[in-house]
DNA sequence: AATGAATGAGAGTTCATTCAT
DNA sequence: GATGAATGAACTCTCATTCAT
């Protein structure tokens, strides 16, 4: 009796979490005011009312998806390109890429990004938290590899660092873009993340004398 | 009978605009779920059973708004374009850009963007009638003007005729971003144009021996 | 000038008879809750306005309807029944009946019955009306045949002079039933009207030595 | 989980025939259309969601009233008479008719056929409902009855068992008419019984030679 | 007299939230 | 803790009726 069993134990520490990922499986399917509670209470295998025993409200349950499916990416590649000294600062913004059209466009974590620009405008918290967690952080570790590369003297180019906005722009428009238009108009998205990478070499590196025959992604 | 009173008669063709206006106006505030004909009808000045004199649902409402405030913008750059054949297309790659920051970023319109780009998953003739009369054309149209400079000898970039997306990219994000994270990040949008088309330019044009000292963007 | 020009004063003067001629068929097709002023006005070539000009609610047109397509038939019959003093009182009794089998179960007029029992509970005055108008008229027709035929020794039937109803239940029911379930179990109505009557000779005539060999219905 | 709070639970099972009961007391008194699922609720004693609970649609609703008030009648009446091989034919006839009066006419279960006959023609389920359940069965247990008697010799009739709406019709006019008329033009429904039974009688049985004295109907 | 644009009360239906069990 | 029956506010859409022209 000390603990209780440890199977329903483990299944009521678990249902939190469980709830979470029926409830983002519905968010990214159908959005955050076509979600109704009951569906995710069905997907999680839970009563409606217990969904409301550890999320007072629908949007406090949409604030927890959020919170709980965004944070973790951004992280790991920060780590990995901080531990990292020697690498090419273009390798390592190569890398960064590949990740992103990897966990991001080539995933369903896509539908996730684009839940929370649909709904960003209506819930300011969320907007404010995407900001802080991963954009900014997203922006200064791209930040920091422009201007380690440009210490090294590996980039001439300026500005960038500015603005890391421009080069994340076309894996996110990939994501949006794969996610909207999929059925009208799909995208080779390997070919896409050469053709993306290839520019901002082109444009980043100095120019050589017999330009472009430089492999543009060996990986 | 034929012709009408004049005073109500120029109501009634004036109403069905005043209507989409007003939507306009609900639909970027406040998204497609969360906006109710109610609140239309009292913004455009009149009674909710007005508005379903003009439009029989709700979506077909929004399909209203969404084709008046989108398409003529886009078919007005086609049309400076496609008459145009002398100047350097670089040049006009940079025009197509500008204006798409001043109409697009620059203007509220962006907030349209987003409510397209937000509700699109759940109304499938949305992102169909995005994708045909406003994505694919813009597509087409930097396709041609990417092809027509690399006939001209001016571009040396490949690739990208087949993903022009990438090129648009930095300009939807900017778009987008400035409309969720303003508050939070304002950006320079003047000064993120010139950085994007300073970048489209080092990659597309041919390698100078003196390399930057060209003029970003003399407009 | 004087009278104002013929067709158009004539049609001046037909449109509430044209109006009520409308609404029967809008009524009779879909009932009085799901027809639409706008369908009536429609059907009749005017606006919806004008009908508001004739008739100052949807129940006034709906009377207007039921007192102009219900009174009519049965006065004719009465008449001829009443002029007449020779013909045996059975021969009588088989007219009426052929009468109504012709022009109620017959004709869509079946569909006007339908409609007044359909709508007679909501609309007080208009059972009361029917009642006074049709029924009692034709129950008194009945039953006073039935009375001339028993003065005459034609008929031993008692009782039912008192319930004149019995006798034209068959006739009505048709007419429902042939109304509501054609598309399921069309009947005959011509072999129906002669087994009816057929019933109602065995019935009223006195037993003869030979059972059954008079011709049903010569005609 | 399983089984459930006793209390709770008889509730739960107790409610839709709650529900079906007050909305067949509003759908009678009101008509389809003019019903509120409102009232439905109120008279239910309950919100006007908990309907919704139970019965997805106003229609659904009214399909339950339907079929819970109407079948069990006719199944009985089945039973009995099919189950029996030894009474005469006329009296298993007249026993039919004696239950018809007594279930349909003298409750208010005829205001439920008035609804049908009424709303019948715009829900197309509903008469092809009442037909296959209803009436045509109905109308092969009288068939089956008229053809034990003719098969006995109890009867001379030809021709009704090709109609027994024609036996059934006094009936159901019986029930429309007092549901309608009552106000204006009573009926004794047990004399009016009486001489329709006895209409019956002598159309069906063959020519005795003191006619007429036979009792009417002993019951 | 005739029009038809405009109105707004009201209906069916949905669903976040509550709470007795 | 867990359930799911019950609630009722809120929303879309309809249509009888009005009235300026």
């Amino acid at each position: 009796m000390l603990g209780g069993c440890p199977k329903r134990r483990r299944r009521k520490e678990a249902r939190p979490a469980e709830i979470v990922e029926a409830a983002r499986l519905c968010f990214v399917d159908n959005g955050f005011a076509a979600t109704r509670i009951e569906d995710v209470a069905a997907r999680a295998g839970v009563a409606k009312g217990t969904v409301y025993l550890y999320f007072p409200t629908k949007e406090a349950l949409f604030e927890a998806v959020a919170r709980a499916n965004v944070v973790p990416v951004i992280e790991q590649v920060i780590r990995a390109i901080e531990a990292d000294e020697t690498t090419p600062a273009f390798d390592q913004l190569r890398m960064i890429a590949r990740v992103m059209y990897r966990d991001m466009v080539g995933t369903d974590r896509k539908r996730l990004l684009h839940m929370i620009i649909a709904e960003g405008p209506r819930f300011p918290w969320l907007t404010e938290f995407y900001h802080r967690e991963i954009l900014s952080k997203g922006m200064d570790l791209i930040r920091a590899v422009l201007r380690r590369g440009q210490a090294r003297g590996e980039f001439r180019a300026e500005g960038l660092d500015e603005f890391p906005q421009i080069l994340m722009a076309p894996t996110i428009i990939a994501a949006i873009f794969t996610h909207l238009f999929d059925a009208h108009d799909p995208i080779d998205v390997e070919r896409y993340a050469d053709v993306h990478i290839a520019l901002i070499e082109r444009a980043l590196l100095p120019d050589r004398t017999s330009g472009g025959d430089r492999q543009p992604d060996p990986e």
